[in-house]
DNA sequence: CGACTCAAATTGGTCTGACCTATTACCAAT
DNA sequence: ATTGGTAATAGGTCAGACCAATTTGAGTCG
């Protein structure tokens, strides 16, 4: 695997690249079809690459020599606890990267940040397009951290959430809660108040953890 | 790697076992042998299982039916960076058990975080036994959060940070460092004193981060 | 009786070559 | 220009052989 991903790094292949065959690789990495193919499946494993059968290799996510990886696991009992758990622990994460945001923010940040706010003001009374803009809105802060790690996280534990958590009946009335909560999270990113914006955030998320306990049957 | 994964499940099988040669999985699972390694493959990439030469293949953590796989990689300039960033990342979670322990902690885990906190007491100026006594500690302040996915996530990504930390020269003035700070942080959790438990967890975690600054070669 | 030695069995690691299936590319017919 | 089918391509799986490290256990020696 090692050698496999040394080869990505010096060809310096980008995100979306696709790899040579397997049986060029074997030419290439002078090993036999079977190792190259462990070492694919090790990378593919751990989210670094794709591989789509009669297409080809794909990169997904860029390597380089001191890429460290962390591949981590969580099991729990139970839907609602598990939503519970994650949640809490997400809320960990999502704290520190508003206070890393509210250090960190550049200029390109806050018109990114303003952008996706503005958006989701504008449509949050609508039905479809208040969930995109949401997502969009924080997503803009987790890059203001300026750590990817943030972003890397928590774009999964979302992903993880929305798999599993029934929306609530009334959408409208979630985005209305929570509505509010987002423009003075901007406002304090933008002002470098890292203790409002640790507040903020944390409101917001109580007002998830609130729709979660209230979704059991 | 699912099927593998639900026959490790359904064998309840525990960290440290030794799972049934390649040989012998084949035909349980009724494929070929390359699948199998394959699927072992991707589970030793994921930090699951370890394959030993000669000796057979481990079960290193434990794995259930609704256990999320988050692989993550950084990439930063140079080893120290990428440190910094998950560093980052477990300070929010950690602040966030601290609160949760806070919130939740029993007379039992009082009793137990009383315990580890009094042995490390004892032992911080020595050698070797600091290192172990620190560890038990903070994984007693994780066990009162009530919530496993603090522990599971957190003793992996103290794993992790072992792997790649090389340890301060002077280890004894790391632990003097931050020495003090335990005490007040067991005192808030034990008062239910949520931000001064938050508080006391930045301190500790401040002073690992000066030391990885100070780690460059 | 215990400790050491060494060979056989066990087990993961690698290589080769074959075949399958999904995708893609290409070319000819419409 | 569109369509349809065919060939080439690429990953997925299987089988069998061999390699190298470890473990095991019988045999030997002190």
């Amino acid at each position: 695997m090692d050698a496999l991903a040394r080869y990505i790094e010096q060809r310096n292949l980008q995100p979306g690249d696709r790899l040579p065959p397997e049986r060029e690789l074997t030419a290439a990495l002078k090993v036999g079809r079977s190792s190259i193919r462990e070492a694919v499946s090790q990378l593919s494993a751990l989210g670094i690459v794709e591989a789509r059968i009669g297409s080809g290799t794909y990169l997904l996510r860029k390597i380089s020599a001191d890429t460290v990886y962390m591949p981590l696991s969580v099991s729990a009992d139970g839907l609602a606890e598990a939503l519970l758990m994650t949640l809490e622990v997400r809320r960990g994460i999502e704290i520190e990267a508003s206070i890393a945001a509210a250090r960190r923010r550049t200029e390109a940040d806050i018109v990114r940040m303003r952008d996706a706010l503005e958006e989701m003001e504008r449509t949050h009374h609508r039905e479809g397009g208040s969930g995109k803009a949401d997502f969009a809105f924080h997503m803009s802060i987790y890059d203001a951290a300026h750590n990817p790690l943030f972003r890397q996280l928590l774009e999964q534990m979302r992903d993880i959430l929305d798999r599993f958590w029934e929306r609530p009946f009334d959408r409208n009335d979630f985005a209305a809660r929570s509505f509010p909560y987002h423009r003075t999270l901007f406002d304090a990113i933008c002002a470098g108040d890292t203790a409002a914006a640790a507040e903020e955030t944390r409101k917001i998320l109580d007002v998830v953890e609130e729709d979660i306990r209230n979704m059991r049957p």
